[in-house]
DNA sequence: TTGAAAGCGCTAACAT
DNA sequence: ATGTTAGCGCTTTCAA
């Protein structure tokens, strides 16, 4: 183990002019080779390639970048990685990114546009060639720097607005209404509704304005809403199902922002011998593996978090114009609902 | 809705030289007075400012970086996103790095060394100042790499082997240690074992190695070892463990390699009617917040994931030497075992 | 097919 | 306190 004390990074790396001395070449016939473009002989390939071994050349990208206007780096910003949701939207992120050679580069907003206009600043400095968001809420200074980057913009999971450029998801409105209709059908009538602060996570809101707008047209409100300050957690949903039962509130089902708070609740139910759905019906929000496998299996929502990651990675890289992609969510019936 | 059909991303955007003119001063005044560094008066700060707000201008950290050999960029490189433990891992790591305004660039490896390697060599080309893996085994040429590349490294998650640099984590093989003491002290002797395949996860087959370890002392071994192919996941725990009670194995205790197997497992015993702990008690690994909200808080061990991705993408930069930090785990006793 | 030369936009001496 | 001058390591005309 080396002591590195101290020493700065060492950039001084193996340069292209070397490797093209080493092969007895100019530097612009290394760099065409490596790249593959432009005409130059086997022979002068195989040299190059030789030097490039023997020294163990690493291209210097920021230099190609600044030379060439190309980044290869794509900007991603979400909300929390907490929320198993976001890690699985950078997951097909990141999958389509691989296929095509780009590398992602992540920042993290605590669910704030003000954090997110800060993170777009700093990683517009590097001159990404796309930017993905979540959702469609942004700062007007965010909205201003995106258009002034002259670059492809993708923003994901809500359709519920006006994009700037690409947007990929789905109607949260829409996902709420037909979580209203799921449970109306079923007879419920006295709903409670748990979920995330709406200030801070606008799409959790966008459910439940929709869920609310079918329950108006039956002539119904929800009879609660428990607003859950906190990470997306299990504990969480148990206790706030905990304290609404100990207030009596009178509900025959529970809506869930997200199925975390579902399950939470499930396991209050079955720690306390609540009969689900009979005396108690519960309905939650993700389509979360958890849900599937539970004794139980949860009523949910399946959402497309993967695809949409997948689908707005490819597309900033297409010369398509602006358009909006609707990838839709599924009801999953279950058997708490 | 502009239409970019085509466009490339254009990074011909305001230059430094168009603010120096702008506020009519030189180009190195700006990049002081940007940087803050070195000796401006406020009249000249003001105009710049000025200048900078007028024009939009955002910095080329391309150009800034190559010009001054420091990147303010850090490489990470996750097994997974699936497992819960990397996105928290992540968390620690970003929450870290926005504190001193670096930024993460990531990449996913699948659980392969050879797609680290790669993901390694594409990050170094943009001359991070540290990189951060998972792991303490990598290939030959990602070492050398590393070692070539003369910046800070830390591995993180895993203490049981020879670190390249910095390394914190802990020891797994003493978590498996951990965990069977656990089991033995309360009675179990016919232990199964529920896990990701250990060709590609080698830190669970670590733990794994030293739960066996301390069965050898009591003169015992593993009842059934049930190598999951797949991600993480409360799904596939709970068909593991279908499995094993179908193929009639005489077992008295399951230890998973992750909580997802654990509360699958859980869930089947709970849907099933098999009484836990008194027909099959249940240990898992890694303390998510789900298992212990179950109705039946799961016995488990906490890792400090986020404290290690925190501290990691602290210590990187650090003058300090290379080290070895241990961050504990901690057994959860729980109400499965 | 290949090389020389001119930048890309910035920072870092070095003058002044 | 501020401007001038060289690069950083590449890509990209443009000639040869």
């Amino acid at each position: 183990m080396k002591d590195r004390r101290g020493q700065p990074a060492d950039l001084s790396a193996v340069t292209l002019r070397e490797v093209s001395r080493e092969a007895g070449v100019g530097a612009s016939t290394v760099s065409r080779v490596l790249r593959n473009q432009g005409s130059f002989s086997a022979r002068t390939r195989d040299r190059v390639l030789q030097a490039v071994e023997k020294l163990g050349y690493v291209p210097n990208r920021l230099a190609g970048a600044l030379a060439s206007a190309g980044s290869n780096l794509v900007g991603i910003v979400i909300p929390s990685l907490h929320n198993v949701v976001f890690p699985d939207l950078l997951r097909g992120v990141t999958r389509q990114l691989d296929r095509t050679g780009q590398q992602a580069v992540i920042g993290v907003s605590e669910y704030s546009i003000e954090r997110e206009e800060a993170l777009v600043a700093s990683m517009l400095a590097w001159r990404p060639s796309a930017l993905l968001l979540v959702g469609l809420e942004h700062t007007d200074r965010t909205r201003q720097m995106l258009d002034a980057a002259h670059i492809r913009v993708a923003e994901l999971l809500d359709l519920d607005g006006e994009g700037v450029d690409i947007v990929v998801g789905f109607s949260h409105r829409e996902a709420g209404r037909a979580c209203a209709r799921h449970l109306l059908e079923r007879g419920y009538r006295k709903i409670a509704y748990i979920g995330r602060d709406f200030a801070s996570d606008r799409r959790s809101a966008k459910r439940c304005a929709g869920f609310r707008e079918i329950l108006r047209e039956a002539g119904l409100d929800l009879v609660a809403i428990r607003e859950v300050v906190g990470e997306s957690s299990t504990e969480l949903g148990r206790t706030a199902l905990a304290s609404l039962l100990a207030e009596r509130v009178p509900m025959d089902a529970v809506f869930c922002s997200n199925d975390d708070y579902a399950v939470g609740a499930l396991f209050h139910c079955m720690a306390y011998g609540i009969d689900v759905p009979g005396q108690l019906a519960i309905m939650g929000y993700n389509g979360l593996d958890i849900g599937r496998a539970a004794p139980l299996p949860l009523a949910t929502v399946l959402t497309p978090r993967v695809e949409v990651g997948e689908i707005a990675a490819q597309k900033v890289f297409s010369s398509e114009p602006s358009q909006r992609l609707e990838v839709s969510f599924t009801i999953v019936p279950g058997a708490t609902a």
